[in-house]
DNA sequence: TATTGTTATACTCTATAACTATA
DNA sequence: TATAGTTATAGAGTATAACAATA
């Protein structure tokens, strides 16, 4: 559990642009939905691979290492932790047996089940100052940031360069 | 330069909710303002020490520990790597000689001229895709966010818990 | 030879605790 | 005894490179 440095706003405006509180707030969302999963056993690296294994089983771990921008070797470690845990399952490919095929198990399938369920909740929690209008607002205004900076929708690159 | 594992949205929306997006967009915000800050031989850890000092010269590593909830021993390295830079300059207080008294360098003043430039050119950057109003209204609402989130106006707590 | 995955290693960041000096 | 700052140490996270098995 580490703490960093934190950053400060120019001395201009009291609260930054909009790039500092785009800064200020991914943090700290991101801080939150860390510590809602952390109730679950899980720690943020663990999220994007029990989504993808959801959403695409049997996929090999060279193939997730691909989609989430990681190398293969950390995905070894990651897919160990959560094999120990019982959530996720290696089956040797039968057709080529260099690769392994990774399998949500039962438990593994309720435990995502209940990560989007904290999802959920952690995404009321984040809005809570806005009204449904503001909210879709919101949305709209981010999306297009997303779209012009070319992120990859639905993926982000977690919090180092 | 770690990268770290990726995560991914669910599978109702393509690109998930605002707390998603807010998690996403925060981290490509301080990964690019990284990078710039990054050719005047800063880290980002250093950004907020050398706005802090530049506010309020004379203060002490302690105040500064304090501010950005960090402990001692941390910014007793990063006022090292400063003052080998040349960037900031500790002097022993009269009044308390346990304590120093942080100021500026001239060429800290500089830099950290320099840095809120790139901070400006980094507030275009990420906000290419709006115009006036859009940007306008964004600041708005996400100051709303950071209101009723209770997090310190100006203050970004950095990317760990 | 090329590819999947693993292991061994090293590096960076950060916190904790023991220590020095001043008060 | 209490406080400012330093040093020494340890742990987490992650990348790189060498390696084994399979193709």
């Amino acid at each position: 559990m580490g703490g960093t440095v934190a950053l400060v706003t120019t001395s201009r405006n009291h609260r930054g642009g909009a790039a500092f509180l785009l800064a200020q707030l991914g943090a700290h969302a991101a801080n939150r939905f860390a510590e809602r999963i952390g109730e679950l056993g899980l720690s943020p690296s663990d999220i994007g691979l029990l989504r993808m294994i959801g959403t695409d089983p049997g996929l090999s771990q060279r193939a997730l290492a691909d989609h989430l921008g990681v190398v293969p070797s950390r995905v070894t470690a990651l897919v160990d932790q959560l094999d120990r845990q019982g959530l996720v399952e290696r089956r040797r490919s039968t057709e080529d047996r260099r690769n392994y095929e990774l399998h949500l198990t039962e438990e593994g399938g309720r435990v995502l089940g209940r990560m989007r369920s904290l999802g959920a909740a952690h995404e009321d929690d984040i809005c809570a100052a806005l009204d449904a209008e503001q909210r879709a607002r919101l949305i709209e205004l981010l999306g297009l940031i997303v779209e012009q900076q070319g992120l990859t929708a639905g993926v982000h690159p977690g919090y180092r360069s």
